[in-house]
DNA sequence: CGTATGTTTCTTATGTATAAAAAACTGGGG
DNA sequence: CCCCAGTTTTTTATACATAAGAAACATACG
């Protein structure tokens, strides 16, 4: 049976609806709540009846009233607000990084279900989405082997990844000064900056900073196959790095300052200093990859 | 159910096996003929007892002799001997190319499970498989969107596969005289004059040739994120050249004597002259995309 | 009439079932 | 002992079932 994931996200996002609302006052309709929720009217509706069962509004001809804020309404907890499939990439990432790291590794579809409490549909459409990170490889009418998280593997991504970023980063020093790209650059200095200077206390918020950084880059010239391949980089990162947390301050703060001689590069226009700031950032990047690999 | 494609497969072949051997003589052993059919001893030993039903062979303690040779044994036509989950493949481009060209197009699962006689599960498996092709798209909870055969994407597909192949190309002027890959060059030099000599007949054969040329020059640096791209250029090629036949003699000829310029380009190791019969190369086939599409 | 809610229908997400295929186990002969 | 054929156990490929969710349709109210 399919999980009501979907509706207990929008029922956790209605109660920080209701919250700005007034007491007393009237419900949006429920076509605005559904694109402000972005679910479909249908569970729009399962929620708001979920919350007027509570007691929290009262429909009265037409129209929903709020009667109280809902303060004691307990949200759903976050686990049962993801999808089995979504969950099953935490599951596997963690199977991988933890328990399995061995290179020729074979993967079991049934016993994975099983670990991770699945049906084996679920867990063969993950690696079968999975498939493209290059980690693991199928073979016909058997399982699937775990290629390994491997020095070749982070050399092979990086090798595109400089291919990738160089052509993009290049593409800036001939971008019109009236290109709204300039002004989410600069936004993304700002970011960088408030990080650095809080650096101690967020350097775990980095990741999200890095792949939000790297989109940007890519974006100065649409291509949906380098827009997919960096999907792979964030999950590479974000789970190697949640993994292995050697130097993890230090790491980051190296990375920021990096992205912003980057930036600084790409603003000045200079070909020649995008190239060696998008190239230094790239290599160290692959080192420290690759150290912590090894 | 699971269909049963692998031991028709493996049935048609041991029938070829069968003929290669002399009458009176004594089988391999079923290992043996695991291995040479590439499937499971079980698979084996299914095709052996349907084959010896039919009285083409004998066992007579621990032995299988040849009794005649299966001249009359039919074989299992070709549809039965893909998966559901390849047929599926064939089935969803031909209603792609034919039916339903346009960009934005809605994709249901369930209909198009219907229209090809499958499974949704089936449809659903080949859809998350088909999405690193970059020409659909899926939306939470909902269906899938096909993006369109567009001059956009062919555009997207060949700024990569300049990147790919140029680097690629570029590696042959530093590869050692006595890598094994300078023979498999010299073989595909021989293949394509073949072809070009017998073109009025075979130019059909040209767009496998294609595709192994293009997977040689990458294989001189292995990587597996190009090797994933080069099948996103060989199923685009197969499947939209299979449907636009226009100038296709024609177009393939241009196509065999580019690749034979950049044969001689790599073989003569100047980088100058590898860049430009590649880039020629690119140049010519993105232009006769493109105006197969337009 | 246009917008909002009530109702019905269709589709997707996910579990379960099962034949086909693979793999593991077994005893016997050279 | 190694290889071979017979047997049993597991796993995969695929069909099918069903609740959740989306979309389409219908009705009522201002």
């Amino acid at each position: 049976m399919r999980t009501d994931t979907t509706f207990k996200r929008a029922f956790n996002e209605m109660i920080d609806v209701l919250r700005a609302l007034d007491l007393g006052a009237e419900l949006p309709s429920e076509n605005v709540l559904r694109a402000q929720l972005g679910v479909s009217r249908t569970t729009v509706r399962k929620v708001l009846a979920s919350i007027s069962a509570r007691g929290v509004i009262v429909s009265e001809a037409h129209r929903r009233i709020i009667r109280e804020h809902p303060q004691q309404i307990e949200r759903f907890p976050k686990e049962q607000t993801l999808a089995s499939s979504e969950q099953v990439e935490t599951s596997f990432m963690e199977w991988m990084l933890r328990d399995n790291a061995c290179p020729g590794t074979e993967i079991n579809e049934a016993e994975l279900a099983r670990k991770f409490g699945v049906a084996t549909t679920i867990v063969r459409e993950f690696l079968n989405r999975f498939q493209k990170y290059g980690l693991i490889e199928k073979r016909q009418n058997a399982g699937w082997v775990f290629k390994g998280f491997t020095a070749n593997f982070a050399l092979e991504l990086f090798e595109i990844r400089e291919m990738f970023e160089m052509r993009s980063a290049r593409l800036f020093a001939t971008l019109p000064d009236g290109s709204p790209i300039w002004k989410q650059v600069s936004a993304m200095r700002a970011a960088h900056l408030e990080l650095l200077a809080d650096i101690d206390a967020r350097f775990q918020d980095f990741s999200e900073l890095d792949s939000r950084f790297h989109r940007l880059i890519a974006a100065v010239a649409p291509n949906r196959f380098i827009e997919s391949f960096q999907d792979v980089i964030a999950i590479v990162f974000h789970y190697h790095y949640q993994w292995n947390k050697r130097d993890e301050r230090t790491r980051n703060e190296v990375a920021i300052r990096e992205h912003l001689a980057l930036i600084d590069a790409l603003e000045s226009r200079n070909l020649a200093s995008i190239d060696q700031a998008c190239r230094a950032h790239l290599t160290s990047a692959r080192e420290t990859l690759l150290r912590s690999i090894a």
